[in-house]
DNA sequence: TGGTAATAGTTGAAAATGTAACTAACAAGA
DNA sequence: TCTTGTTAGTTACATTTTCAACTATTACCA
């Protein structure tokens, strides 16, 4: 409570978004919980290889800014659950291209069609055009 | 990578948003953790006490979606370092009306100044109508 | 009243995260 | 080749977060 008080806690961005980001992402959270115990950080993981192919640990951190340690706890999690492989670099043996296993493309299957609808149902009350420029608008300030 | 694919990881809301919100959060942290050694939920509780006024761990939680044991230590941190104090409420003795002590309205004066400079930095690459439909869209799906 | 349920807030233990230091492998110039 | 520097990835330890159980107080209602 302050005099002159132009400022609203609630629509400084890094709070807002913050909440957006919450709030959205609840019920697919539970759902990649309940259904394969998976973590956060292990989904993003997951979906990486899934949606852009295999890939080193090193390019994961690279798209997705997650800090090496996090990724390579997930994909030692991930590994353990035989949801990927991993392969030794001839060229370069300190890295190991990751791949999804049988098991892995199916779980990515199936949570990526979740996630397919559970966007649409999110975005259920915007417009498409409305929903094209708010997604330009966050990768401009993800700097995706 | 699948056959089917018209499925793009950055443009998921979840995680479009996550990005956008880690990213936007990055030197506001860096801010209020290096000049007064806070914590994310100590930033956000101060910031409630400071931009609605004088209110009970309850409300807070209320607002900002917090768990009540991360509020709890949070205000236990702030009150260790006197950033404000606790009053029982005669009405109901289990709670306590938590307010901001002279170093607590200090701090979240300097830090509310840096947040306007840094919401404007963050988005001076848009126009006010831009700015305007983008937070408006995520208080609709933040749900504030 | 008395008894059960609900609420405000705290605490302890387990899980997850951040930070820094580490190993192993490669790179590149003297 | 040596030696110094860099990079991929892991590990150890400290800090945070989560989850469940707890205390104290109030609310409801037979």
């Amino acid at each position: 409570m302050t005099e002159k008080d132009d400022f609203e806690l609630i629509l400084f961005l890094p709070y807002l978004l913050n909440q957006a980001a919450e709030e959205t992402s609840m019920a697919f959270q539970r759902h990649y919980k309940d259904r394969y115990s998976m973590l956060r950080t292990e989904w993003r993981v997951l979906f990486h290889l899934g949606n852009y192919g295999d890939m080193t640990a090193r390019e994961i951190c690279d798209r997705s800014k997650l800090h090496k340690t996090k990724v390579s706890r997930a994909v030692a999690g991930l590994e353990k659950r035989r949801f990927l492989t991993r392969e030794k670099v001839k060229q370069d043996r300190r890295s190991e291209v990751l791949r999804l296993s049988q098991a892995g493309l199916s779980a990515y299957l199936d949570l990526q069609d979740f996630a397919r609808n559970y966007d649409a149902k999110v975005t259920k009350d915007f417009t498409e055009e409305e929903v094209r420029t708010l997604k330009q608008a966050l990768r401009k300030l993800a700097n995706l």
